[in-house]
Formats: structure tokens, C-alpha cells, sequence
DNA sequence: TTGTAGGCGTTATCAC
DNA sequence: GTGATAACGCCTACAA
């Protein structure tokens, strides 16, 4: 059975489609009352249902974003999405998401993709390091936000979020707690974020005059929440090992925080009587486990609504203005850090 | 700057449209091998992009499917995504994602807009109790799996899930722990899935000569891990305050169960010495908290993969057989049920 | 092997 | 106020 167009409604109600078009796109073109309502009562009689596709390809736009992230199981970029899809959909478009798996090769799939699909809008937590794509098709139309993966020195807007001040902050509080034996756990120093995180770990030790000590995993990138929880036990196993081990561990986030957690529990070390736990992130599930996990929130649901909401502007604006905008990071104190255990302090 | 058209490559080739189509579509009609060669080349030479639209208006299909779920921040949803997306890829097709926040709707406004967009194919767990906008969309060609949220007495293929035998399972698994006051925490019974689980729990008990002690959650549905979380806190507050408290609680949803477990240590009480909580879902996150949680396991990725298997086959064939699929519940056993102390044994 | 021309469903320009 | 008609970019009989 075809579906029902404009043209089978114009002919029952001997009118041109012209006409049926003009009522049912709530044109504000001229179409008197009874006219009107007589295309509207048809229409209504044979379920129709417009096509989009018609009227996108004569348009030129499809009322549709694209989001490439590395994976939605991701707790922290489930946020992401879901904040952009709230703005999108109260802007009427709808939004195609995209798992990049960590993939350049897949990433760049996706992205021809959508365009093909003639997506005009696309907001990316990018992991290719090679941006000639996207900035070729920057320039025929295809308005980009980089959130979360900082792209150094081009041409695209961003949302950052200060990395670097969050890993500060965050040995900082380890610091201003008594803990001068502070370790930290991090996966591979492949990415951008990361390298910032630890290089603020690093300073703020610097400036205490502290040494640091560091477990950095070697394994690729992965993309499952369980993997990331394994490192955390893995690389805290090694960190005790060390002649002198921490009073406390600082992870580069929240779900390898929870494997540092489990694994310390696992030895009969108690957090955060015998060792103090920091995270990153901010996630929900930080609150939901025994102690509460004290960590850095990164605003991802609201990353999601401001840049969907700069995109759509991008969208729109001719000028296109560039703007970046630097979200920064906030402490949140629950129960995994407390003040040094007297036993082991100096 | 307009967009290249294969009439742009077909001038400046010297050749018409119809070759350079034949060409850059692969289509398998011939061609001469140096018309091809240059056709090519000039399509490279100008940074050709098709434009889908033309191709999917032609075609009248869209290569799209759309899925609606409850919330993408529910882990239990966005590992269902994260397989249907896979299996999508793997066939070519992108997926539209949708929130539909437990709002009937909202979600009936996403299900015409997809349409709209000529999206053939859609994954649903639906909220709304009337199906009468799906079947008449199915009737004009729209295929439907419907997963998660059992659809009564409906002519739709579905994925579901044996949440009563869940419910089953769960509670002889604390039985034969030898636990005789069992409590059951849920949220509002307004879900068929989950007054399966409570059917479930109610028959275990009266096979077993128990009393039921159930607490129910009158707050309306609610879409974040946390209010689940806090559910549960707040359930078990009210279960402990009961005259001859339980010595196991299962929850509904894993979120629940960490609610409990909060709460029980928040009051001192130890997990699971002095009571055992048993969880239902699955999600990672269960191993990451202390003690790791016992559970049911609701495979979620897998019900997305199969979900999208089941839809591609139904888009395709022609007679569009129509089928169910069970899925079956699967006991992870943890550290979280442990058989009951002896000094408030029988 | 290549080209011509019509149509997919819609909107917009121009006549009437 | 209404109706032809020509696009939008692509595919595909059919003709050459």
C-alpha cells in the first residue's frame, strides 16, 4: 500500500497540491477558511503522514544532529547525550548517536555517514588525531562542537573542561588533608584529558614539594565500564607493592576510583580509615557505594545541553562566530578522603 | 557554496548523470572501465558527498532505525542501545535514539516524527498503554520489536524477558540460604515487567509457607539512577521498622539493592552478616560496590543485538513471519547473600 | 556502452 | 486565493 501524499489528498479534494501543501505546512500563505479546512479534514480521513525526506531534500536540511562519542556504556557520556538529546528535541530535531569505540577508522565512517545523510550539525568527543576531514567539511556547511577531547589549534568550537585544574584541585584537597604520600592511577596517557589531569596531579605535588608516584596502565583504550574498573584493582596492586605506599590514591575516574576501592578492601585495608580514595567524573554511582566516593564532578549532562544549545546557534548564526567555553571542574567531598591515619604519618 | 551534484561531475566529465550514477553507486550495470576510471577521478577531485536524500526519496527507504527507551542514563538502556547500534553498523543502518522519559507523549510525538522521517524499522520499550497509533503505523509498513515492556495480546514481534522466573529464582536463591523472612522492595507496580518480578517473589513464598512483606514505592516513575537509589534507602527504612525485620531484602532493580545496602550500613547493619540483599538486572556496576552484589541477570546487550537482528530480518522479508523470544533470567551469585546468621535463625 | 527523461514528495515562484 | 510548474539530487526504464 503507497502512502498517502499531497497529491492523492489534492485530487480527492479537487485542489492542486499546492494548496494541500500550503495548509498542511501551516504556511502562512494566503488559503481561505473552508478550503483549509476541508484539505485538513482529508487529510486527517486518510492518515497522512508527510514525508520528510521531500521536503528536507528541497530544504536542504534534515532537523537532525549527529553525536559521535567513544561509547554510550559510558555512564559519563550517557549524561552527555542525554542532555543534548533534552535541547534537541525542544528545538524539534532529532539526534543520531554514534559509538566511536575508540576507533579513528570507525569515527571517520560515521562521520561521512551522517553528512551524507545531510546532518549539518555534529558534536564530537573526537579520537582521531587527524582533523582534515572535518575541517574540510567545515567548509562546505557542517557546523562541528568539540566537547570533552580538547582539539588543539584549530578552528572549532569547543567545550573544554579544565582538566588540569581538576587534578590539581583534587590532590590538592588530598593534600590539605594531611596525605603527603599521594599516588596516582591513571589509564594509558594517550588522550589529551588525561595528560592534563596528571600533569595537574604532577604540579600541585611539585608545589608541595612532594615526590609523586604514579601507576599508569598500558593497555589499549577500552570502552566497557568493567574494564576500567579491573585497571584500578590491577594498578593499586602494584602501588602497594611499593616500598613506601600511599596514604592515598587519586584515579584519573570515577569507575577505576571504584576498582581502587575494591581492591584495597580486598588486602583488609579499610577506605578511608587506613588508605583515602579520590576519584574523577562524578558520576551518579559514586554516591551509591560504601564509603561514598569523594571526586571532581564534571558537569556532564549540563556539557551536553550547552553544547547542543551552541550548536544549534552555530546552525543558524551566518556569521558563525567562534567561542570556546572552559567549564571548570568542582570538588565534591563525600566519605572516601579523610585526614591522614596517625599511625603512618610522619 | 552549493554542494557537489553527480549533474556537477557528469559536466564536467563531458558524460551524463546517468553514467556518473551508474559509477559512484556501484551499481553493477556496465560501464567502460576508462569512463569509470574518470568518472572517479573527477568525483575525487571535487570532494563528491552524495546526498542520501535524493537516493532515500528515489528509494523510499531511509537505512534508519529508530529506538525509543525509557532514559539512555539507565545502564540497563544504554547497554541495550550500545548492541542495537552495533548490529545497525554492522548492516549499514544508523540509529536514531530516543528518550521518552516514561511520558506516553513524548513518546508518540517521536514515533510520528521517525515516521516522518521514513524510518522503516523501530526498537521500542514502550510506556503508553495504547497501541493503536503502532498497529495502524504497522499496517502502512512500519516493522516493530517491542522489548523490555511486554505488550499484551498484540500482533507484535517481542523480546521479553522471564521476569517472573527472575522473581523466582531470586527468592528460592535466598530460601535455600536458608532465609525465612524475606522483604521485597519495589517501585510503584505500574509495569507489567515488574509486577511479574513481584508475581515472581509472591509464588516463591507461598510455595515455600512464607509471609510476604513487601514495601512499594508510590512515587511516580521517575527517570535517574539516583531517585531509584534513594527508593531504596527509603524502603528499607520503613522495612527495618517493621516488628520482625527481615534477614534478606531483594530489590526490583540493581540501583534499588545499592540503596539498600547504604541504608542497611548506614544503620550499622552489616552486608550481608547480618542481612543478605539480593539484586535484579545486572548491570556492571554490581561487582564494583562492596560486597559485590547477587543478582539476576537481565542480559541487556544481548537483547539489543537481537532486538536489531530480529528488526533487519523483519524489514527485509517479505511475509514478515511473526515471532517471540524469551529470554531467560540467569542467577550471578556475589558477596552480597550469604545464608542466615545463626542468632536469628528460626 | 551511453544518454534521455521521468519521477520520488515536497515547497516556491509565477501566473491567473 | 488558487493552480500549474519547476526545482531539490538521485535512480532507472527505455531509447539510441
Amino acid at each position: 500500500m503507497k502512502p498517502v501524499t499531497i497529491h492523492d489528498i489534492a485530487r480527492i479534494a479537487n485542489v492542486s497540491s499546492a494548496t494541500v501543501s500550503r495548509v498542511l505546512s501551516n504556511s502562512d500563505y494566503p488559503v481561505s477558511k473552508k478550503m483549509k479546512e476541508k484539505v485538513q479534514r482529508i487529510a486527517k480521513e486518510l492518515d497522512y503522514i508527510p514525508n520528510l525526506l521531500g521536503k528536507q531534500l528541497k530544504e536542504n536540511k534534515s532537523m537532525t544532529i549527529g553525536v559521535i562519542i567513544p561509547t554510550i556504556v559510558n555512564p559519563f557520556y550517557s549524561s552527555v547525550i542525554f542532555g543534548i538529546e533534552e535541547i534537541a528535541r525542544q528545538n524539534d530535531f532529532t539526534v543520531i548517536a554514534c559509538n566511536s569505540l575508540h576507533d579513528p577508522t570507525l569515527e571517520e565512517e560515521y562521520i561521512r555517514t551522517i553528512v551524507e545523510k545531510q546532518v549539518k550539525g555534529l558534536i564530537i568527543s573526537s579520537i582521531s588525531t587527524d582533523k582534515t576531514l572535518l575541517k574540510n567539511l567545515m567548509k562546505t556547511g557542517l557546523s562541528v562542537i568539540a566537547i570533552d577531547q580538547k582539539i588543539e589549534g584549530e578552528g572549532i568550537s569547543q567545550i573544554e573542561f579544565d582538566y588540569h585544574r581538576g587534578g590539581l584541585i583534587a590532590t590538592k584537597h588530598l593534600q590539605s588533608n594531611g596525605h603527603r604520600r599521594i599516588g596516582y592511577v591513571t589509564s594509558k596517557l594517550d588522550r589529551p584529558s588525561r595528560r592534563s589531569i596528571y600533569q595537574g596531579y604532577l604540579d600541585a605535588m611539585k608545589s608541595a614539594d612532594l615526590e609523586p608516584l604514579v601507576e599508569e596502565s598500558n593497555s589499549k583504550d577500552v570502552y566497557n565500564a568493567v574494564s576500567e574498573f579491573d585497571t584500578g584493582k590491577k594498578l593499586t596492586q602494584k602501588m602497594l607493592s611499593a616500598t613506601n605506599p600511599p596514604t592515598a590514591i587519586f584515579a584519573c575516574n570515577d569507575m577505576m576510583a571504584f576498582g581502587v576501592i575494591n581492591e584495597l578492601w580486598q588486602q583488609g585495608i579499610r577506605v578511608p580509615e587506613d588508605v583515602s580514595v579520590m576519584g574523577f567524573d562524578g558520576i551518579d554511582f559514586g554516591q551509591m557505594i560504601n564509603p561514598q566516593l569523594t571526586t571532581i564532578k564534571q558537569p556532564d549532562y549540563e556539557m551536553g545541553k550547552m553544547a547542543c544549545k551552541m550548536l544549534l546557534d552555530l546552525m543558524q548564526g551566518e556569521d558563525k562566530p567562534m567561542f570556546d567555553v572552559m567549564l571548570q571542574p568542582k570538588l565534591i567531598e563525600r566519605g572516601s578522603v579523610v585526614g591522614v591515619p596517625i599511625v603512618t604519618q610522619a
